[in-house]
DNA sequence: GATACAATCATTGTATACAAAATACAGAGG
DNA sequence: CCTCTGTATTTTGTATACAATGATTGTATC
């Protein structure tokens, strides 16, 4: 742990809640590396506050498949082998073609001129190099699509798979040379589903995920 | 809660993984009733342990979505209203189909003796009208499939999906004018996985999950 | 020098104690 | 009779204390 870990105290929350996304974000964010273990007192020191609100934390985390915890030896951060992250994407796949055949039906006008708008600046953001705003509106396209299904449980669903790709997508969208196919795919999804052509859009849905998937394997690969 | 809630100590686990198992199986058999009141000091008490536990328990019962906490409020079992079971099925639809496409081209000589073999008894079981029994071999059917994706991720979220419609489904079941349905879905299953078909596989896995589907929300309705 | 064993230390598991917020209730005032 | 308010009680949130287990180190013996 080589990282500072100080605690976002604006909203009044449970401190178990701002302890749990504190953590989660230095997970993803890879300040807390996978094997990584997870000591009680030391978070505890570290982020202020008692063991409890660590545990509970911890708990969450251990649910969300960030932590993995051996009783009596403690909790340590999940390790993602290749074949964990096959497994994920395999899943992400299936959510994401359902959650954008969902959208086909269920987009609102409002929804889909976001949507546009957004796939615009992603384009826009390629061209500017800025990986954070390019990340950014790459996780809010996506967004859309969630939420247009209406149905918050793949929402939740989805966004925890996305969550555990984070570490190595960053990876995919540093290459430059991504950014004509990442386009390219997010405009035949919008086609799709400005259409409300569902086999288009999840056709357009399944070979974005799969080539995503694709690299982030080739990424760990290079890793091991 | 008008249940004794005793713990099954048998098993040499943290206190939290036993009260989170006693309270899983309460809510999922309604023992506990959606809606109902989590309170941390009764349910210490009535397990006798002390707070420590149960309060982690329900941080992994929230995580999983059998319960619900308010800041400062405390805790409840999760109401789930039609619309709740609507998406959840929906997504449920979706993994069941994938799991199945995998089934059939990952499974091996020995899952699907054995897949056979369970669908057999579970005609058997609906034959006795042992109720118990149908539903442990319908469930058995399900784990096969899952576990012939070879994905624990996977076998994670279908078996936590199954888990929410659980109080519902049991109601399917009693009424033995459905058999003769389940059993045709069943066989169609098998056979499309015998014959490593996906395309037949996955499509009568989607009738049956939609079969359950419309009846699970029929209960539903009537109970409203 | 290697191995077995004992003592010590670090860390988790569980219980309890204390603080703060929410709720329930009773009494005063209109 | 209703409403408002202040107090008592319940309940959650957090911290700390104690117990038990597992790891580590050191020492004695072969």
């Amino acid at each position: 742990m080589t990282d500072d870990l100080t605690l976002n105290m604006n909203a009044y929350l449970p401190l178990r809640d701002v302890v749990f996304h504190t953590l989660r974000e230095a997970i993803l964010k890879g300040d807390l590396k996978p094997g990584e273990r997870l000591m009680e007192l030391q978070l505890a020191a570290k982020l202020g506050v008692s063991r409890t609100p660590i545990r509970e934390a911890i708990r969450m985390l251990e649910q969300e498949g960030l932590a993995v915890t051996m009783p009596r030896k403690g909790a340590e951060v999940a390790k993602m082998t290749l074949k964990d992250m096959e497994d994920v994407l395999e899943i992400r796949e299936a959510l994401d073609e359902l959650a954008v055949r969902i959208a086909c039906e269920k987009i609102t006008e409002e929804q889909l001129k976001k949507l546009i708008a957004v796939k615009e600046e992603f384009e826009a953001n390629t061209k500017s190099g800025d990986l954070k705003k390019i990340a950014e509106s790459d996780v809010l396209f996506h967004d859309i699509i969630y939420m247009a299904t209406g149905n918050p449980k793949l929402v939740t669903m989805l966004n925890n798979l996305r969550e555990q790709v984070y570490r190595y997508r960053v990876e995919y969208i540093k290459n430059p040379k991504n950014y004509p196919v990442l386009i390219a795919e997010h405009e035949a999804i919008v086609e799709g589903v400005k259409n409300h052509d569902a086999k288009k859009a999840s056709g357009a849905m399944h070979e974005h995920v799969a080539n995503q998937a694709a690299a982030v394997k080739e990424i760990i690969q290079g890793q091991e």
